[in-house]
DNA sequence: TGGAAGTATTCATACTTTTGCACTTGAACA
DNA sequence: TGTTCAAGTGCAAAAGTATGAATACTTCCA
């Protein structure tokens, strides 16, 4: 309706413009203020800055993006924002992005490659200056169309040879090796392990950092107390099942994830058996609800908020560089590290007969 | 480094001008084919999205924002995405934005003003087309910052006396009527309720719905037995201390949320009493949890999707209307309703003592 | 007082797209 | 053949900001 110039009653909208005819000076003293160039006085940064709070200015962010080419928008893509693995690792990402002026733009892919090019593509569209594809699947090849049109990528257990993508890699050994140190201090010796669906490079990374741990630490891993699960609540329920389905069974039983160890403790409740005294169980991932779960769960910690901080300081390397011209060497890998965190669904293995009905 | 002109080797960025130039029309009929203007032949609209397809192309958001004044972002503002609530909320809200065109800017406030204040003003600088407040919260006062700019808003609950505010109305009395009914029928008669703090909108009106429904089933409600908590696990497992500290007990709580009616399934496990055979619990919401809780929980569903596609019509009815000069009067309030879902958390009350310890 | 040497400010252009208006073209009609 | 009209295109001016180059203003010294 109203075009520039027809400033009426409504203080809508001021523009660099009006600060500027506040402010008695050019515009381009205005865009120099307000980006804190250093080649403007005192005296008018001041003048400069009044008239912006009079008017309640603020400046537009799609003109700068489009000048500037800088969006300051970060993208993070996730496989399902519903697993409560995630929404804390958005909400820290999101805290040190906004922290450092950056906005985030949220997408999860739900496993659906269709999905994922769409959310690919409107990030590319809005020109995003970094996206972190935290889903923890294999998806290189929609990873190209980021890759082709040079866009920093931050991935997680998964190297690419790219300068622009940037790696985090989670280590796992720290927070088992205290898993199973706990377990073995416990009396335990026969430890399982409810593993995730070998199509995931996180699930195969656990897996492996438990064997590797078991074969330090001396201790036998039956072929068949490894079993392999899908990261859900019903995928640790039909675990503990095949467990159960066992002559010679595991004392204790490590899970690839929090989820699958509160399915496990579910079933293990259906079966009327109890945790910990019948079987020890240990989750991955320490999700808020790890604590509230009957009995509350032992797992191994993965921060959220270092995987987020590290996510966040790999792109910001990465689109700095870009904005400077760069061709500084930069970092491009990270690592994060795990814990344990003892709570009540580990104890003391019963003595004698390895299959649970010990006490009886 | 490249400006104009400088296509040099790399394809990278092809504009509206490579594409009018492959094509061999002006950008202005690029411009037209793209926004499916009818004014472009057919001939032509082949020709141009041949050409645009061969370049990959695809327009500058930033540009087009800043010409249009159209952003087609839409802004959701939740109280904490931690809590599982909310990404049910927002992968429905997201799903249906996305499939109509806009893109989406998730921010949770922590129940914290000045971060609201943050995220208010960052949604302006992003110059979105509405923002849905799903705080259920009260935070009106900011809300302001958001009315003064024009911008469409629609509310959880809570009405708004500003032609650009839409409201929508959750319908309790459903799900709480059969909720009740539910346990009348199988014998209950002294039903507790576990309300959330007195400053939540929708903790209010859950409470009002359920003390209405009640004196229309002709129960009385003792005072004792419609204990304030905080919508939190903890709160959950304090709620549940009182009531045991009660001399006349109720058999069957109904609690505010389902975070809440987890906690009393803890705390109620940890007393040595058992669900439902002690007490009967009811939450409300579903989310995801409740199936897997132990015993999975009996609760009145509040639909996220409908909820979720609620906001966004609201939204979405005012932007377009904005859009198009709009003096159309158009829908501002919406219903979502609840439904019960019955699971393993209830069941008849013991006969004689009310106070849990019946069996012995 | 004239001018050099900085420093502070403004000018002008660029970023990419949309859109009102003007123009071309060909057909229909007198 | 000349005029009118409509449909289809193109031109050029926005939109709000950033920034290199050019100019105006200091300050200081000879």
């Amino acid at each position: 309706m109203s075009r520039k110039g027809s400033r009426t009653t409504v203080p809508s909208k001021p523009d660099i413009r009006t600060v500027a005819a506040l402010a008695k000076v050019s515009i381009a003293t205005v865009s120099r203020t307000i980006n804190a160039s250093p080649a403007v006085s005192q005296k008018l940064s001041q003048r400069v800055w009044q008239a912006i709070e009079q008017l309640n200015y603020f400046p537009n962010t799609h003109a700068r993006s489009l000048v500037s080419g800088r969006s300051r928008i970060l993208g993070i893509i996730v496989e399902n924002i519903t697993n409560p693995f995630f929404p804390e690792l958005i909400a820290s990402f999101e805290e040190i992005a906004v922290a450092h002026g950056y906005e985030i733009l949220v997408s999860s892919t739900n496993s659906n490659a269709d999905q994922l090019t769409s959310c690919v593509r409107r990030m590319l569209e809005r020109k995003v200056e970094g996206v972190a594809v935290l889903t923890f699947g294999g998806e290189e090849p929609v990873l190209d169309q980021l890759a082709i049109h040079n866009m920093p990528i931050v991935l997680a257990e998964f190297h690419l040879e790219d300068p622009k993508v940037s790696t985090i890699l989670l280590d796992y050994s720290a927070g088992i090796h205290a898993a199973v140190a706990h377990l073995v201090e416990l009396g335990h010796t026969r430890i399982g392990f409810l593993a995730g669906p070998h199509t995931l490079h996180s699930a195969n990374t656990r897996r492996n950092a438990f064997q590797q741990t078991m074969q330090e630490a001396n201790l036998k891993v039956h072929k068949d107390w490894i079993i392999e699960c899908d990261h859900t609540l019903k995928g640790g329920v039909a675990g503990f099942e095949k467990i159960m389905a066992l002559e010679n069974r595991p004392t204790a039983l490590i899970c690839s994830n929090d989820i699958t160890a509160i399915g496990v403790l579910r079933a293990v409740y259906m079966a009327g058996l109890r945790v910990p005294e019948d079987l020890s169980v240990i989750g991955l991932d320490d999700i808020d609800f790890a604590e509230f779960t009957l009995p509350p769960l032992t797992t191994i910690r993965l921060s959220r908020s270092e995987l987020a901080k590290a996510a966040f300081d790999a792109l910001r390397f990465q689109a700095e560089n870009a904005a400077n011209s760069g061709s500084t060497v930069i970092q491009r890998e990270f690592l994060v590290s795990t814990s344990l965190v003892v709570r009540g669904s580990t104890a003391a293995p019963v003595a004698d007969k390895p299959n649970g009905h010990a006490k009886s």
